[in-house]
DNA sequence: GATTTAATAGTAATAGTTACTGATAGCAAT
DNA sequence: ATTGCTATCAGTAACTATTACTATTAAATC
């Protein structure tokens, strides 16, 4: 596999966000710095990347992906009023993994964790936005 | 809220799957007995159900949702290999959403688990198919 | 049964993503 | 350094899953 001044900076853009962009925004943060990239460049070495285990995909169930730079297994919350995705600190990831690789015998690789609800800031909000 | 034939239907199909089907699964199996039901009246009751809370929606990261029956908090293993998605039996599912709202005070109404690996079938299968 | 209007069938449109094609550039061997 | 090979690129077309639109149908109420 080669290097390319492309992926680097796509995966330097997934490293420096902290708030889990979708495809199409990590495409404009490139564009900032390379502005004639290409939004396929962008979606093929997303994939890659994951698929390398250098970033995670969060699918969400509103349409999309958002893209992670940690790789552990961890939890995100998702404020269905305001929609942002916040990382869920949990110690006991790991431990439901071990759980199930027990009582099922299946080989789990990944484990993604999705909560929604209505994160701290929406609470009260409820009548307006919805 | 007026009932429909169609909509009683989409939900039995649902609660009489037990493979989680994708929602063009979901309109074949619902045509069988409705031959001119629209795929887009399917859609729009699938979400209904969803928000309604009688189904559980399980987005995937390859893309498309899966529905499911069941509405408790429950986690997924989903074999990278053969597609298939099956329920993974874990007692401390709901632990986590109580662990998660002391923790941060947002507040998780549905929690959603996904693990990916390699499901007990597909063990030593791996160079054929990847 | 007549009225009201939510829900439908059928179709068009959209969003997110992937595939295609000719051009470019990273790497290896000269 | 130059050449050759080909992975990767930019740009665009195509595709898949889903949603929106519109005239029509049928549940619920009177």
């Amino acid at each position: 596999m080669r290097n390319t001044v492309q992926r680097d900076l796509i995966y330097k853009v997934v490293c420096d966000s902290s708030d889990h962009p979708a495809a199409e925004t990590v495409y404009s943060r490139v564009r900032a710095v390379m502005p004639n990239i290409s939004l396929g460049t962008v979606y093929r070495n997303l994939k890659l990347l994951v698929s390398l285990g250098k970033i995670r995909e969060i699918p969400l169930a509103s349409g999309g992906s958002r893209f992670d730079k940690t790789v552990m297994a961890h939890a995100h919350f998702r404020c269905r009023l305001c929609g942002e995705v916040t990382d869920a600190e949990l110690g006991s990831v790991d431990a439901l993994a071990d759980a199930l690789r027990r009582a099922s015998g299946n080989e789990p690789e990944s484990t993604e964790i999705m909560f929604t609800g209505v994160c701290r800031k929406c609470v009260g909000k409820e009548n307006k936005a919805v």
